[in-house]
DNA sequence: CTCATCGGTAACCGATGAGTTACCAATAGC
DNA sequence: GCTATTGGTAACTCATCGGTTACCGATGAG
């Protein structure tokens, strides 16, 4: 499973955020969530299958750890939707670019940052 | 639909990569793929509930664009889930990257930082 | 007006996913 | 050795999702 599809649930995303803090035991993960403890543990396995988390068997313990290079898909797909690389040929003139560039580093309001071409 | 289930399609993650070079309308968007338009259509407008898309009504056409700000919620996660916060508070969000940039914000009314930061 | 294009909706189907209960293997503690 | 704890697996149910085809309304072009 992709890391996209393993974040797409809540209780994943939680489990992770968890993990954030430490490597963690399945049954004190599962205590903290209203669901069953054989569904925390399939929504491990998919952590890891993913390669979101890793997993470190001790004795009768299974301790899962956040992985985070498995997070590069999503921080890839972030930077590929960042404002825009490349030239738009069709759409747009070439010239706006240079306002584009400028307008780049966004001010210290909370607009929302849509480059449509106002001329 | 909130938008990491939104992301998890890859038909989706394509959608948004081809309109981060611009707006764009349907049947040119379907056209790049081997599904059916009404498949686009659904996926469009599940991207426009979640946020990721907006849309803007021109004749018989209609334009999709991309919407950055609805991604705020996937950086968000990101930077939750990077390092290791050295004395995890963990209750309260704010800490780690965004401190050199807000002085004493406090976030008593309303939280709405849609932004996202450079990776 | 007539017709083609654009695009959304409805109804349906197959696959997948998230959850459950029941069960079992293995380790730790007595 | 016996028992409790940890945690994975199996089998199942139910809902949702992604796709299809068929259809419809609206707009633009001739």
């Amino acid at each position: 499973m992709d890391p996209f599809a393993a974040l797409a649930d809540p209780v994943r995303r939680a489990l992770l955020r968890a993990l954030a803090a430490g490597p963690a035991r399945v049954v004190d993960l599962a205590a903290a969530y209203p669901i069953s403890r054989p569904a925390i543990s399939k929504h491990l396995r998919l952590l890891t299958e993913a390669g979101l988390a890793s997993v470190e068997d001790r004795g009768r313990e299974r301790h899962y750890a956040l992985n985070r290079s498995g997070l590069a898909p999503v921080s890839n797909l972030l930077k590929e939707l960042r404002p825009a690389p490349p030239f738009a040929e069709a759409a747009l003139d070439g010239l706006d670019l240079e306002v584009r560039r400028t307008v780049r580093e966004r001010s210290t309001s909370r607009s929302d940052h849509q480059q449509e071409d106002t001329a």
